[in-house]
DNA sequence: TTTAAATAGTACTAAAATAGTCCTGTATTC
DNA sequence: GAATACAGGACTATTTTAGTACTATTTAAA
């Protein structure tokens, strides 16, 4: 139905090896080789993370990286904000929304009504919850889209 | 952070009209005429909520579509579920998963909990709330996928 | 009983988004 | 100053989504 990217998965996989190094500071190929991912992935992830402050980064030699936070203050929603950005459902339910119809609609639609919900179900959960999640090496692997949908179409809605 | 997809944007606009019509059978044409969707893509949505039993057809000359119950008593869960199958956000929280550490895994994990709060938030929407959501044609346009991500990696976890 | 309108199903093509790689620059340690 | 590691961005490949086309079946009406 709704799903996160790999990407993410990967990423809050990269943040429970942190969590689990404690202060340590890890560089991006040593996590790469913990977790069983490409290195070049997990820096990329640890880059977003970084500059959504989810981690902090010592450049140089002997850097690397820290959870910028304790692993209960870090919750899924912020993962997800990090490394997918921050959008919603539709263009109008997110706060920055360009919408050229937004003034037509009515205000506090459903959608932003799920998408609130969405949000404040992901801002309960914490990485120290989703580290419990996955025990030690990733178990998840991402559903791919479904079957969905045949064939059909031409113009668009304007 | 979440979308849905376009498709299912659309396929709310062409249930929304079904609702409007009452018991009236439309067409996929007429849909399409109401909507300013194109008529190939109105067809195939209609194609899938009939087989999820969300609306009903009637074939032959002069045929065409409604909904199968009262539009309060069609959720925005289903309306998904139709559209983009019931997938869930990792393999694991859906309930036929087929994901091979599933017994390692911790039962009643964080992304099933996500999961499920996200179902009960789209099973208490109607279609009713929907409609109310979008006034007279379709005002929303589905976000593209944000900014995201940059680039980096190799090897899949296994 | 034939023709036309309409749904059912499926295969295919095109476009867009996601995932993954690489390269260049900068900071830091030894 | 050489080696290590992060920062940032451009680029490529893959996967997913969106959109189209075609064939079969059903039904009403001429």
């Amino acid at each position: 139905m709704f799903r996160i990217s790999k990407l993410t998965d990967y990423g809050t996989v990269v943040l429970a090896r942190l969590a689990e190094a404690d202060e340590e500071l890890l560089s991006a190929t040593e996590i790469a080789a913990a977790t069983g991912l490409g290195t070049p992935t997990v820096s990329k992830l640890l880059k977003q993370l970084a500059r959504a402050e989810l981690v902090t980064s010592e450049r140089g030699a002997n850097g690397g990286y820290r959870l910028a936070r304790a692993p209960g203050a870090i919750t899924a929603a912020e993962i997800i904000d990090a490394l997918e950005g921050p959008v919603a459902i539709t263009e109008c339910s997110g706060q920055d929304s360009s919408c050229e119809f937004e003034e037509v609609c009515t205000v506090g639609n459903s959608w932003q009504q799920i998408n609130l919900q969405i949000r404040r179900a992901l801002a309960d959960i914490s990485l120290t919850e989703l580290q419990k999640a996955r025990p030690v090496i990733p178990t998840f692997r991402l559903v791919p889209m479904p079957a969905g949908i045949p064939r059909g179409n031409k113009s668009d809605q304007h």
